[in-house]
DNA sequence: GGCAAGTAGTTGGCATGCCAACTTGTATCC
DNA sequence: GGATACAAGTTGGCATGCCAACTACTTGCC
């Protein structure tokens, strides 16, 4: 990022850039050495497991906020390593789900135990209650200030 | 993100996410609307006019978190839109600068205005002063958390 | 001097993800 | 009931960025 300090908030918006990046790929990298898992993936088997095993793929998409196009390819490649599964939708031809396999689910499981605890020993060790109940506060407001 | 809710850190933790990431496409669909640029070539700009025009391509790579292999190619596609323009080092043989063009320093300039215009509308003034110290804290407790 | 080790940058190959265009199927409206 | 608008996914093409391997050069050590 820049390195401009013309004002505070400008600094607290590089911080909390340079921070997220770091902190994000620290995640992304465990969880590929961990479990051979890229985050995107991780949040598929994440969502399928929590929802039953099966949702929509536009479902998917949304709650993944990856696009359409993003989304098929990524099920491809999921479904070349045996881990989800797509199923027509017996209601819309047009429609389809995606089925977490035994095996998505099992390495789904795994991965969420492993990927909390690092979160924990970081992200949430690292900071008070106070903290938590700031964080949240602030980008509740940022959030709420964002057009759509 | 997964729609966890186990903890309220783990709450703060999916909301940062989620919000960061839409604030963060926002700021770089801006940016490509209004001047046609990536986040990734305003960044090679802003250092690069920041440091006087030049900077040597290890110290920008590190500067805008960037692989060596990545700033190589961005600086091609850069070179190829007349936007920076690479120079040999005369001390090392080795090493190269990237020196930003005058039409480079231009849309820098504009962009820059234009984009902090962004931030300080939206991040800026969405948050309180106790908002800026108090997120600056927390991602300061994040970052020295981190490894590295 | 001269070889080993380290450094700067580039290239090839791959993974990821977007948009635009397309295909197919559903819904609406007259 | 049939044209027309709309919706779900897929595909092709492109941009981006990483790692591994490579080239070329510099440094350290003897």
């Amino acid at each position: 990022m820049a390195l401009e300090f013309e004002s505070r908030w400008m600094t607290a918006w590089l911080l909390l850039v340079r921070t997220h990046t770091r902190f994000w790929d620290q995640i992304e990298a465990h969880m590929r050495r961990e479990h051979g898992l890229t985050m995107a993936r991780y949040d598929v088997l994440a969502h399928l497991d929590m929802a039953g095993g099966r949702l929509g793929l536009s479902d998917l998409s949304s709650a993944i906020a990856l696009s359409p196009s993003g989304l098929s390819k990524l099920l491809d490649r999921m479904d070349a390593s045996g881990l989800v599964q797509r199923d027509p939708d017996p209601d819309d031809a047009r429609a389809a789900f995606a089925t977490i396999t035994p095996r998505g689910r099992a390495l789904a499981r795994s991965a969420r135990a492993s990927h909390h605890e690092l979160l924990r020993a970081t992200f949430g060790s690292a900071l008070s209650d106070r903290d938590i109940a700031d964080l949240t506060r602030i980008m509740k407001r940022v959030d709420a200030s964002l057009p759509g």
